[in-house]
DNA sequence: TATGAATGAGGCTTCATTCAT
DNA sequence: TATGAATGAAGCCTCATTCAT
């Protein structure tokens, strides 16, 4: 019998739960999963969560939160640097998520359609990045370098493009280096969003800095 | 008691499944719901499907051959034609799984993460698809239509826009006429992978078809 | 496997935890003396009640149906009759209880504390049985015929000794013929009640009947 | 963390125990329950006690303990004293339960059907109270002041009397002042009990006395 | 073919008790 | 003596599947 304080314990079965989630996603990994992983006895966990849900809900906000971490604000102020600063969000979030696939696991399958809750959780959280997304676009347009395009579609086309990659990464089907997938990624998002005629000249901004 | 030939069970039985899925996805679908939306017995579900798994299965293959059966190998002969059929393939498929909200929500959520066979038969799909895509998109290269890009990253983004816009779409968040849907896509489709100085001149082609 | 309709299933269900609680009481019986005393799978316990304390609601409520149908109103029209009338009440509701002692077990011990609502309901039923009692007694007051007397008190007297004769009889403690108790607890409530002078008077009126 | 003697520790535990049981009851009572109560760790409790089962033990030992030290023996020599003292342990028993209702709620309630082995020393508690009171009353019969009556039921009726009274005290239904209780309690007994010729006579004694 | 009562393995959770510190 | 983390047996309930009618 090994014991930590309960810090260290509630830890330590957060990870094992991840593990767990990884191998077998949400609907299969049962209260034995967890308890087997982390080598502690059944009686063990409900000391730290009230209930299997509870531990998946610690999960989803600790995914939140790193992510929220990851990506900063874009300034504005300075023209030249947008582009890079919208690549080092990408970059920084694609690798936590690469990191971590199992976040990528449960964000983009196992925890959609876990119920009500957690739905509606998850749908405010892209909800807000697309918000996001749709803010720069419309700025971008304003300052006549993004394409007069449906502002709302394109940026489901970005998030939809990054989670496919991400998703199919996961799945193993295709890993290319993270840093080819952040520069095709940008290359795609360049010319699906900037006018045309400004691609060559903002990309040599980036390529400056 | 209404008696019915076997075929004209098994299909009402699809039917009230679908329905039921539709309601409360795979994981909390019962037996139950479904011979509750068909109707039947317990016992008669057994009668037609040996498990709950099966009946999953089936309705799987149904998707699968209705989506295949409405995207039609593109016409390499005439170019002219080429992005008409693209977009026609397009506007078809995306019909199919809107007037089917169902299938949109058994694919992306549902199934994935549903176990190993299931993983395996969809990853196989998308495989297909993806290598579809590719294909085309490296003849458009080859013909010196589409940009110098990495097509595999390419695909991904194509399929996933489409994926996030169609359950987007299901979750209701945003609902702009079909028509409008298929068009922007194929705007951002062309913007992404056209060479630019290519693009007005195709959108060109299009217009007259 | 033995096959019952819904509905006689559901009635040996109750019977058996009828006798699963007169031999364990409520706290220490299990869902597993239930349908081992009925034969029956774990399942088909659930098929009928919804939990355990479901079935054992129903019991509660059984017993107060049938205590209820067999204490009727005095009518108290004919003063001669009323001694008789409250005798034949107290022979029926004796005689219910002594031939099923587990009523008697789950109403003075096992449901005593059982929770909140249950708890309520139980005191309900007291109340108003105390107060068919307080009643009886103050009418009589009123008559002359009883003792100038604390009927609160009184009433919670003629109750506490019933219950009390009712309890040993089931603990096995004291068993005489139920005739005896009923004329025995007869002339104790005769004199703790009724005017000493006129107490022969009374009695005569009973014999007659 | 304060240091205690054993025995002040144990002292303290009982005492915890005894509000927490008051407040849910046996069955409701958890470890933790006490040990809340106690400000103590669970592993404390375990260095008092062997089992839950042995505190509780503890609690009903004290209970019949001081019972027992309430009631003193009737002294038969002095026939002028005898209502005087039965009034005498009538008011002491009450006023100790009245002040500890917890006692109450654990007997008359909670402790029934707790498990065969305190059964018996319930039921052995009660048999000698029953006892004791029937050599009262037998030995009244023999000095003719008590009705020719079944010493047994009346006997039940007396304690099942004063069990109720303290019972719907303890649920706090009727709530009268301690010495009206005790009056009317002994007014009743004495016409159940006394030859209806001799009530006013010993009435007077009291009286006097 | 149709029914729906019956089954029982398996999952979640509780809580008295133990044990390392 | 005191702590509180750890244990695991045992109970409740669910639900896919079977089977007598």
């Amino acid at each position: 019998m090994v014991r930590l304080t309960k810090e260290e314990r509630r830890k330590q079965l957060i990870e094992a739960a991840l593990r767990a989630l990884g191998k077998k996603g949400y609907h299969d990994t049962q209260i034995s999963d967890i308890i087997a992983e982390a080598g502690v006895a059944r009686g063990t966990f409900y000391l730290h969560f009230q209930s299997k849900r509870e531990i998946f809900d610690e999960i989803i906000s600790k995914i939140f939160v790193e992510v929220d971490e990851v990506v900063r604000p874009i300034n504005k102020e300075d023209i030249t640097r947008i582009p890079q600063e919208i690549l080092g969000n990408i970059e920084r979030a694609v690798t936590l998520l690469l990191e971590n696939p199992t976040y990528i696991k449960i964000f983009f399958s196992d925890a959609v359609g876990l119920d009500a809750e957690f739905d509606q959780r998850l749908r405010k959280f892209y909800t807000q990045l697309l918000k996001a997304i749709q803010g720069g676009l419309r700025n971008g347009q304003e300052m006549g370098i993004i394409r007069d395009v449906d502002v709302e579609i394109l940026s489901l086309c970005l998030l939809g493009s990054l989670k496919e990659i991400l998703y199919q990464y996961v799945l193993g089907t295709h890993k290319p280096p993270l840093k080819q997938i952040i520069q095709e990624v940008y290359r795609i998002v360049l010319h699906a969003t900037i006018r045309p005629d400004l691609v060559d000249q903002i990309d040599e901004l980036r390529k400056k800095a």
